[in-house]
DNA sequence: CATCAGCTAGTCAAACTGATCAGAGTAAGA
DNA sequence: TCTTACTCTGATCAGTTTGACTAGCTGATG
């Protein structure tokens, strides 16, 4: 399952240079937000909830794998259910010559869930999750520990407003 | 089969919640590693890769299920397969008699995937996503112009050193 | 107008699910 | 030490779903 076959090579070259997003369309749409609901509706259920035939979705979920339209890690997981309550950022201050070890010291911590370059005087914002505000302060120190860190600033998330969904930019897709 | 008296009841209620949190174990971690990996891995799959039987798999996810230890809304889906290649923070500052109102109007912007209310100076936090710098601009202006924002900072990620992750954090179980 | 890609609607064998059950191991309490 | 309550295992069974086919239809394109 290694190599590509020259088929897949062709079929991947021809759709970048058509230019064209891997969805687009009406039944993307439909697939997705099925699959956006429960990613783990089977094919038929998704065919019943849609009215598309069976082969059609099928059709779509393997063309979103070959396209890797999907992300590789689903995010399926509440960290609240792992006894991880709260989450916060902790915006790294750099010595700008040592950015590669730095990230390198943070991707063994695994209370970063995510870290973010952003343009501006932030130079890493890592998204945390900890058990309470004491392991906060424990993982906050974690970081600032790390190699190449010169200063942290942690803030933490009181509310999330808006929770991560995904549907509201499924629904634009009009065709 | 015999009734449960009241008081049993109760005390099957009383036991599960002095459990403090669904996931707990080397079997839990097991099988969400390999949901992880990819959430629509049959029961059949994940109970192969995690050499556990069955019934334990199908058990664990119906436990799941009941106690809500997965997300809702799955995000599988990349943004950059709907062509929206660049993501970015806006920093909203409001006026604090409005914030709901303003959340209202936030939520009817699709490019806005999750907000967030952190301590701090910042009133809320938005994360978007948009085509490119320019559409970003279209959002964040969308975003200035909702009743009770008063002023808004927006910082255009350049890069994602750490993807968002979940196995780092579930190799911590240790039971 | 002929071609072609993509959706629909079938079929079939193989694989999977959900619901059982009995048996074994283990931890907690009487 | 002997229950009791759990839970994991391994098994079966009927019903469902999948993957790989088929053929027919339609709209877009050259």
């Amino acid at each position: 399952m290694v190599n590509l076959t020259w088929e897949d090579q062709e079929e991947k070259a021809m759709a970048s240079r058509r230019n064209t997003t891997p969805i687009r369309d009406a039944i993307d749409r439909a697939v997705l937000e099925a699959l956006d609901a429960d990613s783990r509706m089977t094919i038929l259920a998704i065919s019943h909830r849609t009215g598309l035939a069976r082969g059609t979705v099928q059709a779509r979920l393997e063309r979103y794998e070959r396209e890797n339209a999907l992300r590789d890690h689903s995010v399926r997981i509440d960290p609240t259910a792992l006894g991880l309550g709260i989450s916060a950022h902790v915006a790294a201050e750099l010595d700008q010559h040592r950015i590669d070890v730095a990230v390198e010291g943070l991707r063994a911590i695994p209370e970063i869930v995510e870290c973010l370059a952003p343009a501006g005087e932030t130079d890493l914002l890592c998204r945390v999750v900890a058990r309470d505000p004491d392991d906060l302060y424990r993982v906050s120190e974690e970081i600032r520990l790390c190699p190449g860190i010169l200063r942290t600033r942690t803030s933490m998330f009181l509310r999330q407003p808006i929770p991560y969904r995904m549907n509201q930019l499924l629904a634009t897709i009009t065709d």
